[in-house]
DNA sequence: ATGAAAGCGCTAACAC
DNA sequence: GTGTTAGCGCTTTCAT
């Protein structure tokens, strides 16, 4: 329990306003009123007479007082804070959701508490009984594993948010629509003529990898081609793992001139592989990504990308926690397509529409 | 103020545990021993009997218990969280800096709160009043302007970060070592016989902007270069902003072959602009970042730059806010130049080492 | 419409 | 060493 014995005080500057020991009391006492007239203009109750109220406004405003949010928090029992658990705040598209949450906090006047957990278990459960002791009114989390044990029985408002939330039927959820995403990547493919892709993929112990691959399973069946000997290599969902990918996929007898990332990261790092290996990208690969990270706006050729709604996806987050459902909802938000440089556009001749 | 009224619990899952409406006083009773004890056995207070310290354990172990957070903050007066606002937690430099100041925190078992001001006083404003009805412990702040006569007389210990927080001198703060970065990035260059910078800059409103330009001028002075007719565009800090900054460079009468942009985000606008002119990087022109950021990594060819002790300086906040100083200590992190390839290598016959 | 009083769950004097 | 007693600053019945 972090203390800070150190109130570094400075200045007293210009208003010389105290520092806040002010308390509700002292409202009442200069306005003339009880405590509890005060406590209902603050919390905008009804029957107030309208000369008590603007007493005690002047009052607050001539003191610059704030009513202590602790103890506010204690007797309603809601803190006007949620948790947010995600797995790395330095992930440009967690930031990017973190950031959407926060907006939509900030309008209702509600704060974030934001957890990194690296995807890890252990990690996860620390943040959660952090989340739990801070008293949050409610949580979004983006669960590690697919068992949720542990804060089922949280006791407090959830919202799982990622690929896998839909997975616990309990709770409400928001994700992006994996298999409409992969649609519209294959679609835009397919358009062009570029046969069938090579997968990069994250790990096996997420779930988002199997809906990852099942999605493009079934687009490719649904245009009648075989998906049995389909190349699917790991990537690690990170910009290493992508190139390294890549690299086996060169080595191997597989010359596929199309690759379909599960993520962002991993697409730039095949991209880099592929310019490694003395080829060009798009012209002899063309390669697809799944994030809409802003990194693919400045790599050469520019990632040609199926984008994630991330900002939308945490705001809508934060908004399924706050109304009262009795229903657990499950929200799916469509992608969209960024076309940038990254895939050939010019179909050969033999293409089909 | 955001009330949750819908109070999602479902399962009750496997362990049955109660809702989290135990209090130190149910565990006393069962216990058998006063609530003061079982208070003191969480706090690690001294004298207790072995005896008792292990009955209240097992009791607690047993009911699940966890102490209310906000009760115990009310009474001892710390909360255990502290606030973090910064710019922009999508921005892949400030999120790292959250990050680092994340698990520094998380060490001691502290939780942060994380604003975005957007640069905008009044979101910053609106967000310092969070913090402080939050009864943060503390905060970490990246100053939006350069005067603080608000949030002086915080009555919190306060930590100020980034390349303007050395000015006030009042507060500690931790910021990354401009001069040392800047002058490390133009002896490489100079080692490489690169000759003048062209300079890519932000906001004219933001002293990190004046602080970079002096270090630049300072540099080339010392090198015995005349400084007067530097080229200095505004880029905004953004890469939209850096390749427009490029093209207008491009545009002018003068042609130089080395930019040196203010950040990473604008030297990865200029590489674009340089390569849409039809322009080579780096052998035509030579780009020099200053950030560090992970996109500078898969761009083509790769950003070389100064990079900033991101994660750190977030670490380093956070222990400053901890320790208990009477002055004001100010911190600030060398720089470390990242060469990848954005910076032609191979020197001119006429190098000057 | 307003005041008095009773806590929210916990920590911190103060007794013993 | 342990129990008793006050509150922390606020919201919320319950009177009036």
């Amino acid at each position: 329990m972090g203390t800070f014995p150190w109130k570094h005080r400075i200045g007293m500057a210009s208003s010389m306003k105290k520092r806040q020991d002010t308390t509700i009391i002292d409202i009442a006492r200069l306005a003339g009123v009880s405590k509890s007239t005060v406590s209902r203009v603050l919390t905008d109750a009804p029957n107030i007479s309208k000369d008590a109220r603007e007493r005690v406004l002047e009052v607050v405003r001539q003191t610059g007082f704030r009513p202590n949010h602790l103890a506010r928090s204690l007797r309603s029992g809601n803190t006007g804070i949620v948790g947010l658990v995600i797995p790395d705040i330095a992930n440009p598209f967690w930031a990017d959701v973190a950031r959407g949450a926060q907006d939509a906090a900030s309008d209702k006047g509600t704060s974030i508490l934001i957890f990194s957990s690296d995807w890890d278990p252990d990690r996860e459960a620390r943040h959660f009984r952090a989340l739990l002791q801070a008293r949050v009114d409610g949580a979004i989390i983006n669960p590690v594993r697919d068992s949720l044990e542990d804060i089922a029985d949280f006791g407090i408002p959830l919202v799982l948010i990622g690929s896998s939330a839909g997975r616990f039927a309990d709770l409400p959820s928001v994700g992006s629509n994996i298999e409409q995403g992969v649609a519209i990547g294959l679609d835009h493919a397919n358009t062009l003529g570029l046969g069938l892709p090579a997968l990069i993929v994250g790990d096996a112990e997420r779930s988002a990898r199997l809906r990852f691959v099942a999605a493009v399973k079934a687009e490719i069946s649904l245009r009648g081609s075989a998906t049995d000997n389909l190349i699917v290599e790991d990537g690690h969902y990170t910009v290493e793992g992508g190139r390294a990918a890549m690299e086996r996929i060169l080595a191997s007898s597989s010359k596929p001139t199309f690759i379909f990332a599960a993520n962002d990261l991993m697409a730039l790092g095949a991209m880099q592989a592929v310019r490694e290996a003395g080829l060009r990208c798009p012209e002899d690969i063309s390669i697809l990504g799944f994030d809409g990270i802003p990194a693919g706006e400045v790599s050469a050729p520019g990632l040609t990308t199926v984008a994630k709604p991330s900002r939308q996806l945490g705001a809508h987050a934060f908004n399924l926690l706050t109304e009262k459902r009795q229903t657990a909802e499950h929200l799916t938000l469509p992608c969209t397509l960024i076309e940038r440089g990254s895939v050939r556009t010019a179909p050969p001749l033999s293409c089909a529409i």
